[in-house]
This record gives C-alpha cells, sequence and structure tokens, in this order.
DNA sequence: CCTCGTTTTGCAATCCTATGCAAAAGGCCG
DNA sequence: CGGCCTTTTGCATAGGATTGCAAAACGAGG
C-alpha cells in the first residue's frame, strides 16, 4: 500500500502550510480562504482524516457514549438501542457497548471499562449502579443518565415512564372492566421499574376497594413469567393479571392458551407494560401501557448531552404514557 | 474532586519509580516483583487505570471492533448483538456500532466514520460495502467480516448460513407434503441472503419437476410482507409459501389470519428463515430453516481475531442449518 | 572480591492532533 | 504611504501512554 497512515504534517507538507494550519482547518477553527482550499485538496488527493483518537486524546472528549445494557431480547431495547445510535450519530456521537449480565461484580466492571475508554457519558439501560460506582463516574467527571430505571442519587439522571401511573390506570381498567380475581405477575422487584408498576397498581385497586389476590415475581424473564402463570391458575384462580412488562405477557398469553387452553380475554384478561411492536401484531393484540421509546430516547439524549456540553445538572424526567386498548383484556363499557 | 486525572505520572511518583516502571505493571510487560507491588499499591491509593486513548494511540490498536447494522428489528440481529458483544467482551475488545439505514453513502460515511476511530476491525451485519471502500479498509489494514452476507471480494471474510441449501431443502419439504401452488415472498433481492434462499428454492423445485407460481419481493419488511401476501393470495392462489425470513413470516402469518381468514397450516403452509427465538413461540410456532446464531458468531469473531491477530487471510464460512418442523406447514407423511 | 551475564530500570523519543502565544500578514482609514 | 487593528499563521508544548536503547542493579560463579 500507500505509506499507510496519513497523517497531518504529511498534509501540510504537501499543502506547503504548517501542522497547525491543517489541524485549523479540520478542526472548524478559523483560517483564510486560501489555506482551506490548499489544506482540502492535499487531504483529498492523500486520502486524509484526523485521527480521532489523537484528538480525544489531547481534547479530552472522545465523543464516545457508552451503553451498559442487560437483556436484547426484550424488544424494547433493541428498539431503543437504535433510536438511541441514531440521534446520537447525527449530533456526531457513538455508542460504545457493553453487555452486563449479572447484576453484581458485572456491572462494576463495565463502568470501569468504560472510564478507561475516556467516554464523555454513559448510558445504562435497566441497570442500575452502586454508590461507589455512582461516586467514580462522578469523580471523573462523567455524567450518567439511568434509562428505564430509577435510583436514589442526586448525582445521576434518568428518565422513565411514569411506573406509578401505569400501574395504577391498569388498576382502573381492570376493575372497570368487573374482574373479581386480579393478580399481578410482577418484574424484577429488585428494579425501580418492577417496583412502581406494583406499587401504583396495588395503590389504585386499594382506592378503588378491590385487591390483588396475588403477586408473582416473573424476573422479566419468559420462564419466569410462564411458572407465575401455572400458579396463578392453579392456585390463585385469576380472572385478570397484569403483567410487569410485554415480553413476559407474551410468555403469559402463551402458557395461558397452550398449556391451560384458557380463551384470552373470555376467560382470562392479560395487561402488560412496554407497547412494543409485537404487543400491536395481531397474535398477540395486547393490551399495555406505551413507554413512549421516542420519548424517552430524546429525553435521555437531551439530558446527557446538557450534562455534557453545558454542564447542566442531572435531571429526573418522568413521562406518561396511554394504556393501549387491543384485545387481550375485556374493555369496560364505555372506555371506547 | 481531587485533582482529576490521574496518570502515570503521578503513580510513578507516589510509587517512587519512573512512568515507565507503571507502565510496564499495567501492560504486562517485565518488572520485578518489589517495583509490581509498589505501583500496584500507589495506584490503588490513586484510583488509578491507564487511559486507553493514549494507549492505543501508540499501540495503534484500539481494541474496538466496529459493528455496522442495519436492521434492529428483525430479532435475528439483537441476537447476534448480544452474543458478539459477549464474547468480544470476553477476549478485550468493544463494539463501536453503527446503524446504517440507507443502503448507499450512508454505509460510506459510517465505514469511514468506523476508520477514523482506528478500530481493529470491522463486521457489518447485513450490510455490503461497494468496491472503493473495501479497498480504503484494505488499504488501512482493517480486516472486515461480513456478518450474514456474501460479497464477491477477495478482501473481506463472511460467515453465512447455507441459504442454497437451506432454500432447497424448503422446497422438497414443501414438495414432499404435496402442495401444488408454490409461492416465494423473498428477502430484499438485493441481498446475497434473499437471493441465494431463492436460487435453492427455485433449483430444487425444478429439479422435483414442480415450479413456483410466484415470487414476489419482501424487502425484509413486514409491510412489503404484507403486501405482498394479499396479491400471493388474489392473484395467486398459492397454498403454500416460502417467505425469506422469519420476521417477514410473522406479517404473513398475521396477514393470512387475521385479514384473510386463512387457516395455516390448513389452507396454506408457511415457511420462514432464520428461526428467531419468537419462532419458537406457540403463537406462530413457524416451521423455519435454522441459521446457528451461536455458531455464525463463533465463525465470525474467530475469523475476525484471525484476521487481526495471527493476520489470516480472509475466509468465507458457510453454516449449514436445518429445518426446524413446527406447526406452520404441513408435515409430509414419515418426515418425523 | 571481581567479573560476566541477565534483569530491571530510566531516559527520551514517538504516536497524532489541538491550542496558547507571539510574530507576520492583511485590511482600512486618514 | 504610514499607522493601527484584526486575522492568519507558525512555533512549540501538551496530552498519556509504549518502547528501543543504554546504564544500573542484581545474581552467580570463580
Amino acid at each position: 500500500m500507500s505509506g499507510r497512515k496519513i497523517t497531518s504534517l504529511q498534509v501540510a507538507a504537501r499543502a506547503g502550510v504548517s501542522q497547525s494550519a491543517v489541524s485549523r482547518v479540520f478542526s472548524g477553527a478559523s483560517a483564510s480562504q486560501k489555506t482551506v482550499e490548499k489544506v482540502r485538496a492535499a487531504a483529498a488527493e492523500l486520502g486524509y482524516r484526523p485521527n480521532v483518537l489523537a484528538r480525544s486524546l489531547i481534547t479530552g472528549r472522545s465523543r464516545i457514549i457508552g451503553l451498559v445494557v442487560a437483556y436484547l431480547n426484550n424488544q424494547f431495547y433493541p428498539e431503543a438501542l437504535q433510536r438511541l445510535s441514531t440521534r446520537l450519530q447525527e449530533q456526531g456521537y457513538h455508542i460504545l457497548i457493553f453487555m452486563a449480565h449479572g447484576h453484581g461484580p458485572d456491572v462494576d466492571m463495565v463502568i470501569e471499562e468504560l472510564l478507561d475508554h475516556q467516554v464523555d457519558g454513559i448510558i445504562t439501560a435497566s441497570v442500575g449502579l452502586n454508590d461507589a460506582l455512582t461516586a467514580r463516574c462522578d469523580a471523573a467527571g462523567i455524567p450518567v443518565v439511568l434509562f428505564n430505571r430509577g435510583q436514589d442519587s442526586a448525582l445521576m439522571a434518568e428518565v422513565t415512564s411514569d411506573n406509578i401511573a401505569g400501574g395504577r390506570k391498569v388498576a382502573e381498567f381492570l376493575m372497570a372492566g368487573g374482574h373479581q380475581r386480579i393478580g399481578h405477575i410482577s418484574g424484577w422487584t429488585g428494579s425501580s421499574t418492577g417496583l412502581d408498576r406494583a406499587q401504583g397498581f396495588h395503590d389504585a385497586l386499594a382506592d378503588g376497594g378491590g385487591r390483588c389476590v396475588a403477586q408473582i415475581d416473573g424476573f422479566y424473564t419468559r420462564k419466569g413469567a410462564a411458572e407465575a402463570t401455572e400458579r396463578m391458575i392453579s392456585e390463585h384462580k385469576v380472572d385478570a393479571l397484569f403483567v410487569g412488562n410485554d415480553h413476559m405477557a407474551f410468555s403469559v398469553m402463551d402458557t395461558l392458551r397452550e398449556t391451560f387452553g384458557v380463551d384470552v380475554p373470555g376467560e382470562i384478561s392479560v395487561v402488560g407494560y412496554d407497547d412494543v411492536p409485537m404487543a400491536a401484531w395481531p397474535a398477540y393484540a395486547l393490551t399495555t401501557v406505551r413507554q413512549p421509546v421516542g420519548q424517552m430516547v430524546e429525553a435521555t439524549i437531551d439530558s446527557l448531552l446538557g450534562m455534557i456540553e453545558h454542564d447542566l445538572p442531572p435531571e429526573k424526567t418522568r413521562i406518561k404514557g396511554p394504556l393501549m386498548l387491543r384485545k387481550s383484556a375485556r374493555i369496560p363499557e364505555g372506555w371506547i
């Protein structure tokens, strides 16, 4: 090949200017019309492009955002990832992706590695940070946004849907539908989202004079949800189920129909949470609380870039989403 | 906070050694027991971690792999992404992700940006590269692996399933099932996968004395597939459909059942391609050709790291996958 | 205790670009 | 054309690590 890496120095030589001139042209600093042209021409001939690493090293800004994500099998996350990535690309940022499977030391390592990479900011999708890590990120001056997870820390921004309100809506909807034995297969109760949804749900049931006959943790997995479903049927004789997210709700519907031959919503109503694209597919037609991914992504990016570029304080955003009425749950009179 | 960035120099000072000693300890070069201890201790107290950027700049290796991906709504890709990322993390690499939506200039830009980031290698998932780009990557000495896409270039490695054989299997299966009017809703015929599957399918039909009554391009989208389905029914009266991938096949089944009230497989058999997790869910129980994601990911990583670390030549891997018999297509006598 | 061979160590250069500073060039007006 | 103000430009340094080279330290054997 031709002498491999082309540096600003070579371009400078060819254009008959100094290296700093080249740098200025490519970093958008001031330069005379003439030099810009000469440099651009030389660069084009040589196929020069600035080395982002060197640039980052000196500016201290990498224009890379670290994304920590735990689940990708729940359709909500690919969806979010795609939007996040696209929007960030438009702003000249890129995503360095890290899978964190476990919830403990795994995450610690991953965050350390992110810091090593000098990322400008971190987004965690459904992953929490312990206090030590939070402190580290803060000390390193790296903003963090928790996506779809809440945490009691003034140091980190977070973007969630209004899970409590969402849970409430489901309760009101199911009560209005005249259901007598309402159960809840919760999202992992170690997560704020799982807790909040359950919380709102119980509160509204109580307010309406009803109660939840049983709550079982489904751990956000298909397997967990399927097992919970079995118990809900055999032990608790439910006639309605609020499931902590859509991903589990599909498993619940599969189990109900396939294993138990139960008609949904004829015999049992099922309501999910998220409104992933698949929820609208006719095979499930899942009634569910929408988490507006688009808005959540916008808020996440606004918040993160605000902290990175304008040193704004971390903010907690809570976005409301409507209950999407479909066919998996009996619809009360007058609700349409 | 305490003086912000901690450098090897500060660690050196505290440990009473030279900066190069610190570097040697952290880069695994030789050092005496005593220095290692002193340095480790000092580093721990200060919370020092090497700056990956600086390291990459001088070594010329970033341990970052660029991943270009077009679709994330097709469950096959999140699945692949998750595995790729996990396996690469184990090897000390990380993924910088780029979405390339269009097929043309979009990809060009994205690759240039990847090169700017000095990635050690590139994986493209269902995205092809034009000759100019291929040349650039080659000139920059950056290996490329095409994942799930083939291309006539000796410069790039590729990993696909054996799409021709897969297409053949489907044809044989449908003919054995006694179907008379077999149609094909192809994957985008601008893609090697789409073409090869169709190719194998047609070849085997011809070999068996049958023929395909119609082929319509579904462009890998739900919408495209739904429209194709309508025409297949109204214009071509098919009794079996081979669909270019699972993602579209779900749409086809939805359309058949919902819009036309057709029984699957009673009236029309549907066969997909990929065997994404959802294909096994009872709501679809899709008969489909499996693309062994796990093996494909392994092959991709082996190939890529082989090129990066041992300068091996690019290789073309083709992995066979079985036809998964489920319930969306009539099963011929004696096939189980 | 001296010598020789092997490790360890420190020095200094290198990777490539950005940027503060001072000098040079350019523009405008009288 | 000279003086003054604004841009443009080049020099030199910085950013944080790796690494070849030569000097220093170490260990063993005589």
